[in-house]
DNA sequence: CTGAAAGCGCTTACAG
DNA sequence: CTGAAAGCGCTTACAG
């Protein structure tokens, strides 16, 4: 064949049959040096080898994992919502799943199109699926049961509390009862909570943790905390913040100190205090969540809370990893992340009215 | 066979073959239900059906696409630091493709292991690449000529001038011409570059644009901007932009505003300044890029710019279906998109030193 | 209306 | 040292 017509034949090579035929070798001949396999002849090797970086032919993957090949492949369901801490956890799990040859199918997990997610991850027949964030609960946990049933390892990082669910997740009580012990120290009594539900989901929600700072202290949770989710369609980001902070401040008995869900909440809540003349922590002190980036450079800066993400993406691809090689556990394995407060100025001795 | 051997024996199916013997009829009647066929028994249907939910058998996606179903998925590369609008215009177009049922196949692509992610995404058949950010050059052009040479259609978010590339990007050019037109008719005449890069790398990245915008009111742009990228390493985040806005105040002849790369650079300074006593826009006028949230949070709240992802992605999932539809196109196809000038507070009348 | 056979792109015994 | 055949899990002509 001259060099030319081989240059025109290697656009249409899609098999191992059409490659073999572009090299003049048996099939079989081909996949033994395309699997480095021993007792070759050297010339051999050269031919092929020449003749791949000629075509670029790649193996169809797919083909591969038929004849027995593991597929290499984790799915990873995030939360509709894609938060700063859910990216930064998603990017750092997939770059240790990497590092194992591990390739990543990703999906967003929306209200009421789980099932399909998790049914499409199966049709790839992944290794395992991790689930990042938190959920609709009786549908995660029918995802899970769906899994357990298939012999599919699974993984929940953050949901905490789910049935059956081996689950990674930040300590959210610890983290909480550490903030409100820092204000209580600063002498502050009443609490405005800002997107935090008042309603505890879990044994190491957030609201546990303010409920046993408190109690701790023998003070009563309804008189100390002060709730305002009705004035505001809740959003969790920094309009939000700043226009619930307004709606605090405007109260005729203002807490003195505000829990925000997160940051942005935080961060919002500092603008929205600013442009009503109020000053941080002098009339206000703001605590926010997650230690992002921006918390260290708002005025005052932003007291708040470390999430430690890499010990808790090191801890998820522990388990994970641990269950792709062993048999599965029937008993659910559940790690709590600790949590480090991280004090900056937005805090301060509280008002005396 | 009873009730209690059928639920043993489900967990062990893993085939067609398998699951056509669960149900007692022949695989090619399983396979016809499952594809919705017509011409069947209702009460055919109705035992697969029932087995179906019994079991929660999922046909093997590798097989399908081994007789000939296409894969519906794309690869999709990532720079190595995700960005906050580089995570946007990758949720937002996984959405739009999701929407045209193809999934996404989600890759870092780092330096020097680009060739492996390609082969990779050329080995599970995917029917398109997206890139999405800026890369390597000379890697990326390497990347893109072996997509052409494959036949499978690629696209590049955000890189723009690469050879033979399909590019949607915005016109970087015109967004710094605006924000220096701004900045000129306040009286500024010097300007501090954070993290901009003075070397113009294509005919529409910043640099591009702030030499245009110089240019059209006869000023000279060696003599107008300054640089101090030797002082920092260049980090291009918050505590970056602070550090960086530090020396930008510390100079003999300070500039009267600076041009920040990003939000987070524009923010740290806004810190930076701050922090030494400086007002904005009194002292210095800042401007941001990307006008992230947290651009209207802060105080004063940050002139940036908008980059319309929204339109960016739409974009870009219009060029990439219609290359999966029609034959490739030989000429690359440029989209070119509007950046939008946001004035708030942190520009204003240069200061008269 | 249902089933046995061929074939997609690979690898791995098994022959030569 | 190299090659022809069987088989992974599916679907689609082709028979019955």
């Amino acid at each position: 064949m001259s060099k030319a017509a081989k240059a025109k034949s290697s656009a249409a090579i899609r098999s191992t049959a059409d490659f073999a035929r572009y090299v003049g070798l048996a099939r079989t001949t081909v996949s033994r040096v395309l699997n480095g396999q021993p007792g070759l002849k050297q010339k051999t090797i050269d031919q092929v080898q020449r003749a791949l970086s000629e075509t670029g032919f790649t193996p169809n993957a797919h083909a591969l994992h038929l004849k027995g090949k593991r597929t290499s492949m984790v799915g990873i369901c995030v939360e509709d919502l894609l938060t700063p801490p859910a990216v930064r956890k998603l990017a750092a799990l997939q770059k240790l799943l990497r590092e194992r040859g591990l390739s990543s199918l990703i999906e967003v997990f929306a209200p009421g199109a789980g099932r399909e997610v998790v049914r499409h991850f199966l049709s790839m027949r992944v290794e395992a699926v991790v689930f990042i964030g938190h959920f609709h609960r009786e549908e995660i946990e029918a995802r899970i049961a769906e899994l357990i049933a298939h012999g599919t390892p699974h993984l929940v990082i953050d949901h905490f509390g789910l049935k059956n669910a081996h689950t990674v997740s930040l300590d959210r009580a610890k983290a909480m009862e550490d903030v409100v012990n820092h204000l209580l120290d600063f002498g502050h009594r009443t609490f405005g909570l800002m997107g935090i539900a008042r309603a505890p989901s879990s044994r190491f929600d957030r609201m546990t943790g303010i409920h046993a700072a408190l109690k701790a202290r023998g003070l009563d949770f309804d008189t100390c905390t002060v709730s305002l989710d009705h004035l505001h369609e809740r959003r969790n980001d920094f309009e939000y913040g700043r226009r619930l902070a307004g709606s605090f401040a405007q109260q005729a008995h203002r807490p003195t100190a505000l829990l925000a869900l997160n940051d942005e909440i935080a961060v919002g809540a500092l603008r929205g205090l600013h442009e009503l003349g109020l000053r941080v922590p002098r009339d206000f002190s703001v605590a926010g969540f997650n230690n992002q980036d921006v918390a260290a450079m708002t005025s005052p800066t932003l007291t708040t809370v470390e999430q430690n993400i890499a010990t808790t993406i090191a801890t998820a691809a522990e388990l994970l990893l641990g269950q792709l090689d062993a048999p599965m556990k029937a008993r659910p394995m559940i790690k709590l992340i600790a949590p480090e407060l991280i004090v900056r100025e937005s805090t301060g001795p509280a008002r005396v009215d």
